[in-house]
DNA sequence: GAATCATATAAGTGATGACTTATATGATTG
DNA sequence: CAATCATATAAGTCATCACTTATATGATTC
């Protein structure tokens, strides 16, 4: 799965803030998303699940317990694609300052 | 819309990888993505005001015809979000290398 | 070994979004 | 003004995926 199709997901885009910040149990995973979105333990499941299939995070067992921690190696894709993309909004920052500086030229001449 | 979600769809994305090139009419964006999709002009139709209504893409009408360009402004929300693990796939090449480096020196001594 | 804990997987459901065909709308031409 | 071009929108369809409940699996405790 491409990694931007992991992403279009609001669950998984929160499950990987918090994998950001550290490892987290399952139950920890489960705990927050079912605060935040109001979903069952199980479909909070089945997105770590394409998680660990796509390459996002990887687990390991604990006793019962399991501990996701993220790899941040299909954020490179991620962020390839959208560089490709950077000089666009660098540019019209660009032209924005040159229109505000004409408009202020305008307002003393 | 959130512009991951918007990017979550794999046709979306490669109109904005066309429009990154330049200005192109519908037509032409229809002419394709239905050679590498296989989908109908309202299909992209369809797409093509998502990616207005987002803010992705603005349009100007010229007779008949309709002008996309691609506005970048989403891209900086999307380029924030990524690059909170910008940290992390920087540190895990840092291991990687330390570990190739131990891995050297394991086979030499 | 039964009970409990932790959580993944199985099986089923149904809403959504990506698709289709039909056609409306706007512009131009002859 | 009818015909044609360009393409957006309307209305309907249905596959997919995000959800659910049920339960299997693995680990630990007593």
């Amino acid at each position: 799965m491409h990694a931007f199709d992991v992403l279009g997901d609001p669950v998984r885009r929160r499950i990987l803030e918090l994998l950001a910040e550290g490892e987290h149990a399952s139950g920890e995973i489960v705990a927050v998303i079912q605060a935040e979105f109001g979903i069952s333990q199980p479909a909070v499941s089945q997105h770590l699940k394409v998680l660990r299939e796509s390459g996002f995070a990887r687990v390991r067992s604990e006793g019962p317990r399991r501990l996701y921690e993220m790899d941040a190696a299909p954020f490179k894709d991620v962020d390839e694609w959208v560089g490709r993309f950077r000089g666009f909004w660098s540019h019209k920052l660009d032209a924005l300052a040159t229109e505000i500086a004409r408009g202020k030229k305008k307002r003393k001449g």
